[in-house]
DNA sequence: TCAATACCGAACTATGTGTTCATTATTTTA
DNA sequence: TAAAATAATGAACACATAGTTCGGTATTGA
């Protein structure tokens, strides 16, 4: 990818995340990116068919290293995260969230991010899916696997937007037992 | 309130639900709702300031009598619903909804409409915070009670939006069996 | 060096929002 | 039932934002 593109792009991401942590989705401009990000109109639409699809890239961007981070565990990783093979991918992502080392928390927690908080659902009900048997779930039993996955996700999103909302005072272990008592594992 | 006030209200109501079946909120205009209800673009704005509050107006119209009929159960609300004192707040709600007599089902399995459904979840987390001494919940005992509701408000929401998406195929009693396992009661 | 291409910027069309106001129709009340 | 009050009409209006177009300029990669 030309250096330009990167640039621009950086550049319209940043000013939207900025804009974010701000405001509504919905209440951004594409005036108020392009002024912000310092670019052309024109450009703006080069790099991106619309205000939605801007949410989309930025949202795939950002969940692509966390996903992969717990998708292909290593033990680099596991030296990094200080977590073992045991810990349950929960606590791995809550991990990822307390360092916050990307800009994720900022858009998980903003109000009105309806569409992003789906975005990040979709991904994490499919590493739900792909590591349900490694989880016991036998008090679950009899009901539809998706009914089931889909719970799983939801109370995890829940549980990650109480967290932020309340300053994140809890620890990361601590946010992963008050998780675990609600889906009642462990 | 003047009949012509009450007919205008109502069309608006009612074309708005139509469209709201169709699209999402955000992609429906002022245009299509007045044509739709065939009246004045002025007659529109001396009734609802904006688009966001026709929403609230209607959610909060909806939900009235949804919830008020839990609120002040009475023998004859029991009658109707046939249910007894002892049936959970939830089983009430998911008979409302099978019964569908209003258009609250259709508002509330409609793709993007996260609107709405967080002034369900604000209603609701009201009457379970009124309910909570009531219902057992010592398997959440040492986490913060606004998380606890707002867990179990959130589980009810996702549970009948799974219920109306797959068909309501599931009866009023299999489904609060399904939501009961969620939350581990009874 | 040079061809490719990304950016610029300004103008433009199109669409939607919300307001205004004089006129007409309906309802309320005295 | 007549008069006063109120609601609806419809068309025009100003305004904001979206998304496009295009000739000129700057940067890049080979």
């Amino acid at each position: 990818m030309d250096r330009r593109q990167r640039k621009t792009r950086e550049a319209i991401f940043d000013a939207f995340i900025d804009l974010l942590s701000e405001k509504d989705f919905n209440q951004i401009t594409v005036a108020e990116i392009i002024e912000k990000a310092d670019i052309g109109r024109a450009t703006f639409y080069a790099h991106f068919e619309t205000k939605d699809y801007l949410l989309k890239e930025l949202s795939e961007e950002l969940f692509c290293h966390i996903f992969d981070s717990v998708n292909n565990e290593n033990t680099e990783h596991r030296h990094i995260f200080n977590c073992n093979e045991h810990d349950s991918i929960f606590l791995h992502l809550f991990r990822h969230f307390e360092k916050n080392d990307n800009n994720i928390l900022k858009l998980l927690s903003c109000r009105n991010n309806e569409l992003f908080l789906r975005y990040f659902k979709t991904d994490l009900k499919l590493l739900i899916k792909k590591q349900l048997p490694a989880l016991n779930y036998i008090q679950f039993e009899g009901l539809p696997e998706d009914f089931v996955i889909n719970h799983i996700s939801s109370t995890f999103v829940e549980t990650v937007k109480w967290w932020v909302n309340n300053g994140m005072k809890e620890s990361d272990e601590e946010i992963n037992e008050y998780f675990s008592k609600f889906l009642h594992i462990k």
